[in-house]
DNA sequence: CTGAAAGCGCTTACAG
DNA sequence: CTGAAAGCGCTTACAG
């Protein structure tokens, strides 16, 4: 019952059903003007023949194919709740979802993989695409959508409130006594990565607190990224009480290293993260973080970009979607509360 | 930058560069028997239209077309570890991923969801498919492996050793004391859902409990399902010390209902799910449950989807992982621990 | 109500 | 080394 022959295609049911293709299809689109002996007919060859319209070259001719794409580099956690959003958007609404992963990213196409993926499904498979956290400014002959889109961008895109999130996560550190505060920064061209720093610094600043260019560290939001940085910090001899780090991997690695040189969290240093991961709420006492609802963010994209497709659109093309701090057992006051 | 005209098709680029189409075609794909200066007027052409092939006409007309293909029906926090194992296994493979998700589940299609999806895109588009928790049995004209088969299966599958893992549970369960254990089972149709309710039963016979069929309810491995059975099986007066659920979603919502009768856990009641979804950990003072590593479940399937693709596969095609027991805090001792 | 024919964007023998 | 032509599996005017 595993592995059958040859695919079933329209000839072969025009031929079962003694009819040409160009009727089969009608049936099958339930098109008028076929007789009701002939729709029995091809339906009954259908049925036996179990055929299936061949999703490719359906949307090879046809200009609209009813299905949307999502281009994403990876398959995170965050990835997945992004997923079941943009699933609850879709539900009932006649979009099917097609998503489309590189397998080579590590070798040449990395930095310009999501427009090579989405020119390759635009022009014929999908009616439009999301695409998830690109490396650049993306273009598409079909409507797009951008999850977290690079700094500048003026395509239609969903973000969470990035600079409201960092503030509070300075606000609650400052709250805590803490004055000398690490950063660690996330990839550069992304607007999220920027809108974090400004957040860190703006909350500084607001509190009078200088901020000092040492204490920042530049990685890329990779996890990896974030270990020499935090090495970095924490070798100083005036060493911060607290690192902020751009995402909660990044903190997760933080955490790491704290405690590869023996440092206590909180009791030595506050770790905050960005995001709210799974991974978070697992990580010893709890990471201290930013809920961005990565689901709200895929339901809003889809939601978007299907009534952008359907041209029902009205709204702002730039969303921002609120966050909220999430204080576990990562962040408590320093030492010596003495600062001030 | 964001939407712009038509797709630039190989005529697009083809009339640019003054050749035809076969000529592109041949330059794209790195074919032999082009000169030196018209792949130079080709490239430019397609650098300057910023031309990629569309892959939906390239697989219509390719035999292979190096891409896979993964049908699922959901995206549940376990799907996202399905996926990270998928795309390690096919990372620098040279095959790239695509997945389809229906919209209208809810509708019509909800039956034969997977053998739909398999069809409209097995013909074309995919050169074979991994299919997750298929309703039924699954049929195709490219190769397919299943993760989680139907009972009675005989397609190329992987999955996980249930049985063991469900053994493992209740002689855990009896360990600590108990003696009348519920159980509630998955959807009937699924080859994961009998091990698990063989390994229940055999574990009680082997320590001679014998089986009360009023302590085994009927749930499909949906959340919800549970609600009803759990229910059932604590509102009675000879109710059970401990709850096995076939699921990780069952096992919380009978955390959910045992708390809303003010059940204490576990000290009224133990509760014990499968499959150890990221959930598990969070939930109050976590799940005890089975670990059925879904990467590694994702990961064999695309690699021996891969090897029989490329007809390279040698090993046996119905693929059994261990498990592990998971003890988190929903287990412990029965109140009274008389029994014996 | 039905079919022959063109064409969606490609690739691949087949000629030259 | 290059192009004209056929064809992958469909859909859609256009005739009849």
């Amino acid at each position: 019952m595993a592995e059958v022959g040859a695919p079933v295609t329209m000839s072969d049911v025009a031929r079962a059903a003694g009819v040409s293709t160009a009727t089969v299809s009608r049936v099958v689109n339930g098109r008028y003007g076929v007789s009701a002996t002939t729709i029995a007919q091809v339906r009954s060859a259908i049925e036996q023949l179990g055929y299936e319209s061949s999703l490719v070259a359906t949307s090879l001719r046809r200009s609209r194919t009813h299905v949307l794409g999502l281009v994403t580099r990876t398959f995170q956690s965050y990835t997945a709740e992004v997923l079941k959003g943009v699933m609850e958007a879709l539900r009932q609404s006649g979009f099917d979802l097609i998503i489309y992963a590189n397998s080579d990213l590590y070798e040449t196409y990395l930095e310009g993989w999501e427009q090579r993926h989405l020119t390759r499904l635009s022009g014929t498979l999908t009616d439009g695409c999301i695409v998830v956290t690109p490396w650049g400014e993306v273009r598409s002959s079909t409507p797009v959508v951008v999850i977290d889109p690079v700094k500048g961008s003026t395509v239609p895109s969903v973000t969470a409130d990035n600079l409201a999130g960092a503030t509070s996560v300075v606000e609650h550190l400052l709250g805590l006594g803490h004055r000398r505060i690490g950063f660690i920064a996330g990839r550069p061209s992304l607007a999220a990565s920027w809108s974090r720093e400004e957040g860190y610094r703006g909350a500084l600043a607001e509190a009078g607190v200088p901020v000092d260019p040492v204490l920042i560290g530049r990685g890329d939001f990779n996890p990896e990224s974030a270990a020499p940085q935090a090495r970095a910090l924490l070798d100083r001899a005036d060493r911060p009480t607290a690192i902020f780090a751009a995402s909660d991997g990044m903190a997760l690695k933080v955490l790491a290293v704290a405690e590869e040189l023996g440092l206590s969290v909180p009791g030595d240093l506050s770790v905050v993260g960005f995001d709210n991961i799974p991974e978070s709420a697992l990580a010893g006492s709890g990471l201290t973080t930013v809920d961005q609802s990565m689901y709200q963010l895929g339901y809003e994209a889809a939601r978007m970009l299907k009534s952008i497709v359907t041209g029902e659109w009205e709204g702002r093309r730039q969303i921002v979607l609120p966050t909220s701090l999430v204080v576990r057992g990562s962040t408590g006051p320093p030492r010596s509360t003495t600062g001030a």
